[in-house]
DNA sequence: ATGGTAGAGATTCTA
């Protein structure tokens, strides 16, 4: 697809096993021309990775980080891609949540992470759930990881499992003790995003108090219909890119895919 | 207040 030079296309998306939905694919690449797709939850060891599909579609660059059953990650590229140096092991437990690669464009390389922040189970508190506990010091290590490497030429997307906005969840009321709109988590992710002057690079384009969601339940009877969505899945730029920031998609329509992800892919593109 | 669906892989966990 042609489209101007210095122009790249960053998408992210939560695909909910990558074996079971490599056939959807073409349609995204069909929508929304990526020349990077960031992918989470793949569900999938690397030797199961279905490279072909994604070399037949032109991704001729890939890096990919799975494990048996649960979460994985991956960055599919037209561009040239390389793994950054430092790849951190969040809360020491080797569960394939990040990728972090530096992407060949025009001038200096880009650093792209990607991220599959942990849901955190159903209980609002980290004494009662571990899994609230864990998400909580993923988001603690993270900000000071970003706090020590502030962020330049940057990009930080993914599935972060966090809706921080009122206008990012169907009802700002209902959903206050609900995990990912909880205070302690909402703020636990400004924290972050202020501690690398991080830009929410697709509210620079859909103004806060208007409604925008990425993820909706599979167990709605009727998804469309109620709309209960959230936005959990995000894409932040660092504050010297803010000013490349060219355009964005948030792929609705794909959530009425057949055999959908629950979550759908979200667009940035820069001007670089 | 509750339960609803989906995926992986093993008879249950995670989301």
């Amino acid at each position: 697809m042609a489209r101007a030079r210095g122009r790249l296309r960053i998408v992210s998306w939560n695909i909910n096993s990558v074996r079971l939905r490599a056939g959807l694919l073409p349609e995204l690449v069909r929508a929304l021309a990526p020349d990077v797709l960031c992918l989470q939850e793949t569900k999938c060891p690397d030797d199961a990775f279905p490279h072909a599909e994604a070399e037949a579609l032109g991704f001729r660059h890939r890096l990919v980080r799975g494990m048996k059953g649960y979460n994985g990650v991956a960055v599919l590229s037209r561009r040239p891609i390389a793994p950054l140096p430092e790849q951190p092991d969040w809360c020491g437990r080797g569960d394939c949540r990040y990728l972090g690669v530096s992407v060949d464009v025009p001038g200096e390389p880009l650093a792209l992470h990607d991220f599959y922040v942990p849901a955190g189970g159903d209980i609002p508190d980290p004494e009662a759930n571990p899994k609230f506990a864990h998400k909580l010091a993923f988001l603690a290590e993270a900000t000071e990881w970003t706090r020590r490497a502030p962020p330049r030429r940057a990009v930080l997307l993914g599935d972060l499992n966090i809706a921080p906005l009122p206008e990012d969840v169907w009802s700002h009321r209902e959903l206050l003790d609900v995990v990912s709109h909880t205070p302690v988590e909402t703020e636990a992710l400004t924290r972050w995003q202020r501690a690398g002057g991080w830009v929410d690079g697709v509210r620079r384009f859909v103004p806060e108090g208007e409604k925008l969601f990425t993820w909706w339940s599979y167990r709605a009877r009727d998804w469309a219909a109620s709309d209960r969505g959230r936005r959990l899945d995000h894409v932040w730029v660092s504050d010297d890119l803010a000013g490349a920031l060219a355009g964005h998609a948030v792929l609705k329509p794909a959530r009425g895919w057949a055999n959908p992800s629950d979550h759908v892919p979200v667009m940035v593109e820069l001007a670089l």
